[in-house]
DNA sequence: CCAAAAGTGTTATGGATACACCCATGA
DNA sequence: TCATGGGTGTATCCATAACACTTTTGG
């Protein structure tokens, strides 16, 4: 800011909203809730609330995703804010969108309060205010990503197999891969621990579980390597 | 937002900052202004101001940027949300970064209320508040949109030689480019429009100049067509 | 005629892509 | 024994990178 003198400025009320990206071993999804109070009540959006005194937008997105599911240290990334002034009718409210990865099947502990649920992120139901645009911004934002950080690891279980990881990839991205292309690449990299255990889930032979090896992978960072997918 | 009533929260002062870029024809700038305000009254920073009723961000940085530019139809770009409870001493602001790009050479017309200036990028003074951080994202958002849509035209004046195309590429990339694989590179992608006319300031031959051909682009664009450098 | 910048193609290298068969196992 | 998914390697192609000499012209 600058020029104009602080006082006499109109104030905002501030909110962030949040993507919430999870994935099934099959299908990449997204966390709605039913908006419980006017206007829109009754309908589909994302998880939000507003910005504290004392918290900066980082803290409210974590406080707001944990209120839902109960989690902490979850991969989370700002968007962009949403500014319409008659984006929300009520008041006038800046938002700011977040996007968060959680790993599904190790936490389903979503609160009952807000009457959450998955929604595969090719058929979900039209959102209120700009939340579909907002939706649709981060699934851009997420596929950038992803081709960039290591970050599809936040949406696996600990241990996961090599065909886990690849659809993962494919939903993701939006394609579908070669599976020894995929495989190859994946092991050039060099960042995934194979464990002995196999999943026998999925097929009668079963198939190799792996776990990404962080450690490893963050000195290979400080030594210059860079993921690339 | 969601679940808490409207009523009763904390509402904010929201700004806009703006990271303007400009070329000389040889090093990439930023504008900054010296702030005549208190707190750190003296000091530069980026140009900025608050967000007016009835207006979006997108508005708010439009006209900031008027204001001391007199420039209109700039391309600019959101960054994001800065919003440290403590950012700003005098009272709680969270401020939106965006950053524009400007043609130093046919616009000069500063205006004087602000004591504008232009510093090189690689050597600018300390600036207020967390404006630094501002600019080192704003430069690494303009790195990677350099290489993903053709902006660097917003840059150069209408017309333009091959030298100054790449000299531009350069330091926003921050690394030195072949010329002949430089030239073949934009050659290939077919968007340049070449003139018959030659500036014969930079050497007794003389370059040819060439203009970006926005008409053609678009076309190639919607038939597929993505620019990559 | 010389200094200074403009202009111009080809080869070599490495990463990306395409592709098909055998293996292990439970039913 | 057979059906199902798991696992594996190589040849080709294309994009990128490396590289040096000739042209023009004002002084």
């Amino acid at each position: 800011m600058f020029i104009e003198s602080y006082n006499q400025q109109e104030k905002v009320l501030l909110a962030v909203d949040c993507i919430i990206f999870g994935f099934d071993k099959e299908n990449l999804k997204i966390l709605l809730v039913k908006r419980d109070i006017e206007p829109e009540k009754g309908k589909w959006s994302l998880m939000g609330g507003f910005l504290n005194a004392g918290e900066n937008l980082d803290d409210a997105a974590t406080r707001v995703l944990h209120r839902l599911t109960g989690l902490s240290n979850v991969y989370m990334e700002q968007l962009r804010a949403y500014s319409a002034p008659d984006r929300d009718p009520v008041a006038r409210t800046v938002s700011v969108s977040y996007y968060a990865l959680i790993n599904i099947s190790e936490h389903t502990e979503i609160n009952e309060d807000f009457s959450a649920k998955w929604f595969d992120i090719k058929k979900f139901p039209d959102l209120i205010f700009d939340h579909n645009t907002m939706v649709a911004n981060a699934m851009s934002r997420l596929r950038y990503r992803a081709s960039t950080k290591p970050i599809g690891f936040e949406l696996l279980p600990e241990k996961f197999t090599m065909k886990q990881l690849q659809t993962l990839y494919e939903v993701i991205l939006g394609e579908t891969l070669d599976k020894r292309n995929f495989i190859n690449k994946i092991n050039a990299l060099d960042i995934l621990l194979k464990t002995d255990e196999k999943d026998m889930k999925s097929s009668r032979k079963g198939s190799f579980l792996y776990m990404f090896d962080e450690e490893k992978y963050k000195v290979k960072v400080s030594d210059g390597f860079t993921f690339k997918l």
